[in-house]
DNA sequence: TGTCCATGCGAATTCAATTTGGTGGAATTT
DNA sequence: AAATTCCACCAAATTGAATTCGCATGGACA
């Protein structure tokens, strides 16, 4: 049925814990974190790559660092719900350097932008000019950001499927380390 | 007047960028792009690591991959805004791993609550039990979100203070390899 | 003009990433 | 049930990067 679906295991979730936490995090670290050898560690982390289900890796820096001095919810209704209009406006928006986050939701308002401005001026600027800038729109209601907290990971409602290779005897009955054919 | 503010040069908004985009790029890699040797480069990440400009570095997962179906947004209006009851409630939403964002906001909401969760029924739950269990609600109204978009990289408003260290004649002078004091 | 300081470089060392060939267990086939 | 296949894993080896270090350069300041 499920093509794209082959299932993370425990130790997947673990590395996306792990990653999602300190995506700088050396393969050898990780690999010890989650009981695996760096080489078995290495594919895993590739794999979860190649699928989209690591989608990228981002340094996050201090707003005020970049001249971000305020940040602000702006909340638009449309006066038209067009698809097409609908369509331009959001890539109109995500044009815009100030905009951090885009939402796009059911209810009372459309749209919901998260915008990074250097000052007052700046956030009014921007409202009066290229936000407003379009047709069919309704209201707009710009409120101030107090206090922002981001979750950096995100809450792992998976069921693992097996355990994975569960190490039944023990913890870590080691190899004999075997090694005879390129041996004299 | 400014102890912590020696200010990020060219170079520096340089190595925020590629790292916003890339958490992983080798210091090697990321010396080559900014045109500096890697040890250069490593002692300059390494400054804007402890200086709190990079705060951090992490992996983006897939939503689907770890179950979450649906995402919303939550709007609540408090009814009392006792500083003290503000606070309560807002550390109560940060424990809810369900909380992707949390705003606090001027204007006709107060809290702006982002949660991915697994389904309409996990929605339900935790709006009815965790989010509405506080004294002192106001108004609550849950949006689902059709689209989000986030902004890997934040603009950079900050004025470069000086051109880093100009090349000012041509590109690269290559110095003579100068290695005299161990040598015969 | 001489000294100090910040920043950069290259070479050397240390350590990690990646490749490879082989192993064992579990599931599947005969 | 025995044989076989397949998959994920591991260890060792190689390659290549991260990090350290001593020194050089150029601007600021006296």
């Amino acid at each position: 049925m499920d093509s794209t679906k082959p299932a993370l295991d425990r130790i997947d979730h673990r590395i996306l814990a792990e990653l999602q936490n300190n995506a700088r995090l050396s393969n050898k670290e990780l690999a010890a974190i989650v009981g695996l050898a760096p080489s078995s560690c290495l594919a895993r982390v590739q794999k979860l790559v190649r699928d989209g289900v690591l989608a990228g890796f981002h340094a996050e820096v201090d707003p005020a660092a970049v001249g971000i001095g305020i940040q602000a919810l702006v909340f638009v209704r449309m006066a038209r719900h067009q698809p097409r209009d609908m369509q331009a406006y959001w890539d109109h928006l995500l044009e815009l350097p100030e905009v951090l986050d885009l939402y796009y939701v059911a209810g009372s308002h459309d749209l919901v932008v998260h915008v990074g401005v250097r000052d007052v001026d700046h956030l009014r600027e921007l409202v009066a000019e290229p936000i407003s800038d379009f047709e069919h729109l309704g209201q707009i209601e710009t409120s101030l950001i107090f206090q922002h907290h981001r979750s950096a990971v995100l809450p792992n409602y998976a069921p693992e499927p097996e355990p994975a290779k569960a190490t039944r005897s023990g913890s870590k009955p080691p190899r004999k380390t075997r090694r005879k054919a390129t041996e004299p």
